[in-house]
DNA sequence: CATGATTGATGCATTTGAGGTATCATGAAA
DNA sequence: TTTCATGATACCTCAAATGCATCAATCATG
């Protein structure tokens, strides 16, 4: 094939106008390119597709054969054109994301949400997991972004604030502080705690045991569970109390009671992280929306 | 869209490679070429295809979209120039035929049948006219090839010779001349004749009416029917007799008998005709296959 | 019948762009 | 550090595409 788009564009309009003046004006070139042009397209396919007259120009069956391809192809590289600008735009795409409870019993829900309005040809594709694992997601390039408890800092990564929660005292209705409009972090030294395992509640610890020992107390947790859900589920049951972000009312279930802890003043940080050196349209869009909601900004 | 044909090559060969100089190799250019045309196809898009890293080289979402894309209409294209080639040949397409009641009876479906063995890709479309309707049909376009009742002297058509037929004398069992083995044409001076239309069967009556004359007798047509099976369905109900062609036997039915003419050595021509101006390549394929089974050639 | 108008093809000069060779800049490997 | 591999750049050459002027054929018209 010696022949490029140019000839296929050319010969569409001559075959649609039947006649080399109109088309050639209609190109936007002058007669002769366009007669030598077909010219040309015809010996190198060895076809003829037009039969001048000198007076009428007709096409040949071969002609109608070519020209129902010609505009096949001319629409699918159209169509191929402005999807690959879509996709390099970020209007188009999959965006990987990774989130913890706490990003989505609070903003994140109403983030992904409003996302999705403005950008209605991304799929999202939301995954759970724990802080620990989105990050050795993120560096094996498995997510885009990752929605994890802070803070963080990692080499050739960004980050952005999406939330900070207070801390609340989680306990069952039947317990002594169900009663109290708040406490103070003490109060909670002799009690037993329900909560995830170590390894993956990694970044949650990073807060919790600091402010347990500043109040002077190691918490003794006694039951653990995989992630929010299961463990309302145990304090539900009586276990014992938990420590966990105000947004957990939003899991809220009969029989449990949250209560303000009065004397902590720090606040749980959801961030979104991601990889800054791989970037694409998607997540470049995704990004910008974040930074424009985040509380930072 | 300032990229042709070539572009698109070059960048499957790049994509598929993820490496400019083994692409530039197989596309048997030099690299700095493919380098300027990659760059090229991503000015013109707008777009980033691939991330060159100088060492590697990785294609970008855009790029896989555009990848799809391109592989697509590659393969659209060359499908085209196929398809467009094979009807330029006539080895696809389509061809409308017209026959008449000796034609079909006699060596028109061998001839088909052999044609549609030699040429699967092309679709028939036959049509039953007579000769008369035929050539009008032709003249307006409306046929590519007509089988008629000949000779036919027409401006600007061609024609071959399909078969030649001995006439003979078709009557009904009880009739007299049906234990006979020969007749002579006379012998049928007051008889009563079925036959057709004489607008429709005019270029039968050109073979009839001057050999009757011939014999001293103007042939008394007592009854009409539209077609051989309507004139023989006469005939086999005791209305007269016909003369017709000995294919006739082709369409025999019980209590019919066909008798050769003895004194008769003209035969009935049935021919293939065509515009010559209009031609195409399924046309001339039927052409060449038709004129090689010539009983001329 | 002659003339003018219309249409696609051709000749020639000019411009555009695609290709090749040599070389550079950069980053990984030895 | 040196060496090697890789893609990008500079510069030149040549083929292809384009435009202008013109030709040849045909049709309409007076």
């Amino acid at each position: 094939m010696k022949f490029g788009l140019r000839h296929i564009r050319y010969f569409i309009a001559v075959a649609e106008e039947l006649h080399f003046r109109r088309a050639a004006e209609r190109l936007g070139i002058a007669q002769p390119a366009l007669s030598r042009a077909i010219q040309h397209l015809e010996d190198e396919l060895g076809v003829t597709l037009f039969l001048r007259s000198n007076r009428h120009v007709t096409i040949t069956e071969a002609g109608k054969t070519f020209l129902q391809g010609s505009q096949g192809v001319m629409n699918a590289m159209e169509h191929t054109v402005n999807n690959t600008k879509q996709v390099h735009s970020g209007q188009i795409g999959i965006l990987r994301v990774g989130y913890t409870d706490f990003a989505i019993a609070g903003a994140l829900p109403n983030l992904l949400k409003g996302f999705r309005t403005q950008q209605a040809g991304v799929t999202l594709q939301p995954h759970h997991d724990v802080t620990t694992d989105q990050l050795l997601k993120l560096e094996a390039g498995m997510l885009d972004v990752g929605f994890v408890t802070g803070p963080v800092v990692k080499q050739g990564f960004e980050r952005c604030l999406i939330q900070k929660e207070r801390f609340v005292c989680v306990v069952h209705e039947s317990h002594p502080f169900s009663a109290r409009s708040s406490i103070q972090l003490e109060e909670l030294a002799h009690e037993d705690f329900v909560h995830g395992p170590a390894r993956d509640w990694e970044h949650f610890y990073y807060y919790l045991i600091p402010l347990c020992r500043r109040a002077g107390f190691v918490p003794r947790i006694v039951q653990e569970a995989y992630n929010s859900d299961g463990i309302l589920g145990l304090v539900a049951s009586g276990m014992g109390i938990t420590v966990l972000t105000e947004s957990a009312n939003n899991l809220a279930r009969p029989g449990l009671k949250s209560i303000p802890i009065s004397n902590v003043t720090e606040r749980l940080m959801t961030v979104a992280i991601w990889k800054s050196d791989v970037m694409n349209g998607v997540k470049k869009m995704f990004i910008d929306y974040i930074r424009s909601q985040s509380p930072e900004s």
